[in-house]
RNA sequence: GGCGGAGUGGCCGAGUGGCUUAGGCAAGGGCCUGCAAAGCCCUGUACGCGGGUUCGAUUCCCGCCUCCGCCUCCA
């Protein structure tokens, strides 16, 4: 089956094809430091580390770029209100969004580059784009003349004549649709020196150039927030279209803006997929909401990321996030996000407790290496949709038998546009049936089953093992040699039917966030 | 005004022309357990409204209502 990918410009799903064999390059489009990040801001992560996970997990090479705009209106304004400098406002922020998304286990960037560290690269394009004709230099200014695109409103599927046109006109711009390559210097604010005179890049264009020098003119994949399909998207493709294609550019777009230019070479070319394109797949993200209405910073709506991390653990708010399919919107608030912390301790405790059964990851690793069937099912990644060991159909996810059947259903849905809720029922198919045999003693199968389980886990970043408390710590060893004199006193205490010293002790410690269960096969502990 | 998305059982959220009509959370019942925890089993018949097509529609078509996003900075 492989993998199919929602693509925004052609407004449907296709199968996923690298531009190279066996290697990715996404473009994802980050934060503008200009505050602390919110929820909004690290779904759109969480969303694209999936995809690469899967990417990852499916064999492919991946480089993923995902800038900093660390140069703007908002955090020129932003710092001088706060009386600090811009630089300094962009290291405190750039830095609150990398803790951000290291906490939820966003894998950093393969390249992570900064808008300022590239305004060579920038007036570059923008001379090319001058060059070519469709960009002129106004009022200390550099604009991108929209009527020189055929394909400008293709991607997010608008005309150009039917946009409303922004009321206020700025000086220099000869049409109101154009949009500012470079910004001329104003009093106070930083600027570099540039061919048209000092300023700022504008902020299309820095993904422009960012994505160029780092992907490549033509890349797979770009993606970002919905919210970013227009204005920001479309016109960074018009930049890089018309830079790499001068064929794209219409001479005689100036005397016939806001006309339908639907029918001319460009557009035909252009849609056909024959003439340049800067990606291949354009992907978004839906919009994170609050009470129906979209989060974000200037609604005052935003819930911050910080926030959210005092009430739950940070794989918590991941998986909260994974809830919905990345294109839909997802509703956000702390209740939820407090629910969804039960349903991630059901896979939690399901792994702990199997662990704690086969003795550890390393000899559950081993023991669920021996099944064959397993093995065949996530080696063979092209297996996915069928069943790997019969080669049978697609897999439902009601008739999940065994770990291979489950991986079969789980590859299926990420294939399908990422259906990471469908990933999630085959998922708990899995810790449903791995529960079934917990108590069983027949470890094997528990074996087979908590692997597949934290292999899907794995690709969604969920992976608890490693995450839990002093997992890693020297005193690790100290801790399990007093826990076994005190659970060997409870046990002795039970033995003897001395129940208030038996629950004393775990009370006891529980207080001092060690739980402890009773199990058939003895007692348990974990901290909390 | 233009473009697009969505309305599913108490909640979140998949999906489909009929078949065992996801999954999770919450709820109720049962089992297990000294208790607790975890777990297992069972229960819950939903698809905005009105028409139409069909043997049969939540799923297709038409109309309507409501909500949301973009068209200006925004993940």
């Amino acid at each position: 089956m492989g993998l199919h990918i929602y693509d925004t410009r052609t407004r449907r799903t296709r199968p996923f094809e690298p531009l190279r064999p066996g290697h990715v390059g996404v473009y994802v489009c980050g934060p503008t430091v200009q505050s602390a990040p919110h929820v909004g801001h690290v779904r759109t992560a969480v969303a694209f580390d999936v995809l690469r996970r899967w990417f990852t997990a499916s064999g492919l090479d991946v480089t993923f770029v995902q800038n900093v705009t660390d140069i703007d209106d908002k955090i020129i304004i932003n710092a001088n209100r706060a009386g600090e400098s811009v630089w300094e406002l962009a290291t405190r922020q750039t830095r609150a969004f990398d803790d951000a998304y290291r906490a939820l286990g966003v894998l950093p960037a393969t390249i992570q580059p900064r808008a300022t560290g590239h305004i060579p690269e920038m007036i570059t394009l923008i001379a090319r784009l001058v060059d070519v004709g469709c960009a002129y230099a106004g009022g200390g200014s550099v604009w991108f003349r929209v009527g020189r695109f055929a394909g400008y409103g293709e991607l997010s599927n608008q005309r150009p004549d039917a946009m409303q046109a922004s009321a206020e006109g700025e000086p220099g711009k000869a049409d109101p649709r154009d949009f500012a390559l470079w910004k001329g210097a104003k009093p106070g604010e930083p600027f570099w020196e540039s061919p048209w005179g000092p300023g700022r890049p504008g902020w299309h264009i820095e993904c422009s150039a960012m994505a160029g020098k780092y992907l490549g003119e033509i890349f797979d994949i770009h993606g970002g927030g919905l919210d970013l399909v227009f204005p920001h998207h479309e016109n960074e493709r018009a930049q890089s279209v018309c830079a790499l294609d001068p064929g794209a550019v219409d001479p005689a777009g100036t005397d016939r803006a806001g006309t339908d230019r639907a029918g001319t070479d460009a557009a035909r070319l252009s849609a056909a997929g024959g003439a340049a394109e800067m990606a291949r797949y354009w992907m978004h993200v839906g919009l994170l909401t609050t009470g129906g209405t979209k989060m974000s910073k200037s609604l005052g709506n935003s819930f911050l990321v910080a926030d959210a991390l005092d009430e739950v653990r940070p794989q918590v708010l991941r998986y909260h996030l994974l809830g919905a399919h990345y294109r839909s919107s997802l509703e956000y608030s702390p209740e939820g996000l407090v629910e969804s912390a039960a349903a991630h301790d059901r896979i939690e405790t399901f792994v702990r407790n199997a662990l704690d059964i086969l003795g550890g990851p390393d000899e559950a690793a081993a023991l669920a290496a021996e099944t064959l069937e397993t093995l065949k099912a996530l080696d063979l990644r092209d297996v996915s949709g069928t069943d790997a060991v019969t080669g049978a159909g697609p897999v439902d996810v009601l008739t999940i038998a065994s770990p291979a059947q489950a991986w079969c259903a789980f590859a299926a849905a990420l294939d399908d546009d990422l259906a990471v809720s469908r990933a999630l029922a085959a998922l708990f198919g899995a810790v449903g049936c791995g529960n079934q045999v917990l108590s069983k003693t027949r470890s094997r199968e528990l074996a087979g089953w908590v692997d597949v389980v934290r292999r899907m886990l794995a690709v969604l970043g969920l992976d608890p093992v490693g995450q839990w408390p002093a997992a890693g710590s020297e005193l690790r060893p100290a801790l399990t040699g007093v826990m076994e004199i005190v659970l060997d006193l409870r046990s002795a205490a039970r033995a003897r039917r001395d129940y208030a010293e038996a629950d004393g002790i775990r009370t006891r410690l529980a207080a001092g966030g060690i739980l402890v269960e009773d199990t058939p096969e003895g007692q348990r502990w974990h901290l909390a």
